[in-house]
DNA sequence: GAATTTTATTATGTATACGTCATTGGCTGA
DNA sequence: TCAGCCAATGACGTATACATAATAAAATTC
């Protein structure tokens, strides 16, 4: 039935350097984080397990793993008999999360700065700068927002601490959907487009201090922004 | 047979006002991390799940989920066909994860002094400080650690930052090991209750720059006495 | 008519079943 | 003796089965 079209699938898709094999619970935790972040599951419904494995075409088993998965990293709180609910983020939670990622990228931040930085990681945070501006032109938000999240990335990357940067992605895929909700409500982020370039020439000068100063100045300000701006619109939850 | 013993057991378990229902999950979870920490299961030792499942007299279904829980806490790694395996941690893992410690746990020492205390966490702190003064005059390094550990944990508690309770608790159960290890190998730590007290004074005194910087240096020394100590003994991992 | 008790439904937690794939030991051939 | 192949064992991933507990619904009594 379903089940073999379904594991056929999965195991005949591996392209050509396939990771390993994507199993059921890789599939279904991918799957239920992008529809989580995406907010096509939105904070604060909940599903059964037997839905969303029907959703998924896989058996509870895979569905409950990923969802145990999930709850470890705060996007849903599984509740008995009750369902997997999408946890809503308030102000409060947003200013906690907010707070940890401020800390934790000044870090990177200053961590970077420290580093000799290879040729390769220059031209891809120029590549996203480039971006950044090229979408703030033509007042592109969602391209602005998809190329700034490129920028954080790697200037964690380049922190060369990998908790470091499994953590950063893990509060930053709690906080998507506020962010996206808030982009297109903010003004030009023209300022945070010259914070940037300011942060990165720190880092690749070496100053240290300067760019964990900048860096965490540039973080604060953004987290005031969204707050701010998510009250103001009367979201009190997202 | 077995497994009716056992269900029977944990559900008449449940004294006065018990927490929720001692699902064989949380069981598996809570028993697994304890036996991990303490140094049972050694780093670098590798279980099948049925071996757990027999050691804990259950399933492997809720050995599963609670191995997919402790490896999403970075506690150990789940190789397919090999078993679980706990993860040592090498003094790279060691500078990473305190290097994240020292970060967040700074932060917290800011957000406390930015509080107003209640007695009872003043009071608290205090038996806390009192206690390792007393075990460091019987030189009780045991007693001395744990008493350390509650002065920490309790100062992260109070920046009344859940997320940063929890981030804390989770990263310092990866370095319980290598702190018992090295506990009785360094000095006395009479430095350590010195700047705890310097510590705790500026955070009841509001001062929260001083109370981050003191912390963050302290932490730092903590961080490379451990490593140093590690390394001069010959433990590569842990 | 309302409240309470009883029954029925249903989702979960956990055990078990089962096919697949990897690893290991033996066997064959040189 | 050793390299390479094959078979067999076994662990895991996932599906399914099942008992339990909670909720909803129905029925009965005052």
């Amino acid at each position: 039935m379903r089940q073999s079209e379904a594991s056929r699938a999965g195991a005949g898709r591996a392209p050509v350097g396939a990771a390993q094999s994507p199993s059921q619970t890789q599939r279904a935790l991918v799957a239920l984080r992008e529809m989580i972040v995406s907010n096509r599951l939105p904070p604060g419904s909940s599903y059964l397990e037997s839905e969303l494995a029907e959703m998924l075409d896989m058996s509870r088993t895979p569905v409950r793993e990923a969802a145990v998965m999930l709850e470890a990293q705060g996007l849903v709180e599984i509740r008995p008999r009750r369902g997997v609910r999408i946890l809503p983020l308030s102000t409060q939670d947003m200013t906690e999360i907010y707070e940890i990622l401020t800390e934790l990228e000044g870090l990177a931040a200053q961590q970077a700065a420290a580093r000799k930085l290879s040729k390769k990681e220059i031209a891809n945070v120029e590549g996203a700068l480039n971006e950044m501006d090229a979408a703030l032109a033509t007042d592109d938000r969602d391209r602005w927002a998809a190329a700034d999240k490129r920028f954080h990335d790697l200037l964690v990357a380049m922190s060369g601490n990998r908790r470091l940067q499994a953590l950063v992605e893990s509060y930053n895929d709690q906080v998507h959907r506020a962010r996206m909700l808030t982009v297109h409500l903010r003004p030009s982020p023209t300022r945070s487009n010259s914070d940037h370039k300011a942060l990165f020439e720190a880092i690749v000068a070496g100053d240290q201090k300067r760019a964990r100063a900048l860096h965490t100045a540039h973080r604060k300000e953004a987290m005031h922004l969204i707050i701010d701006l998510l009250q103001k619109h009367g979201f009190h939850q997202v």
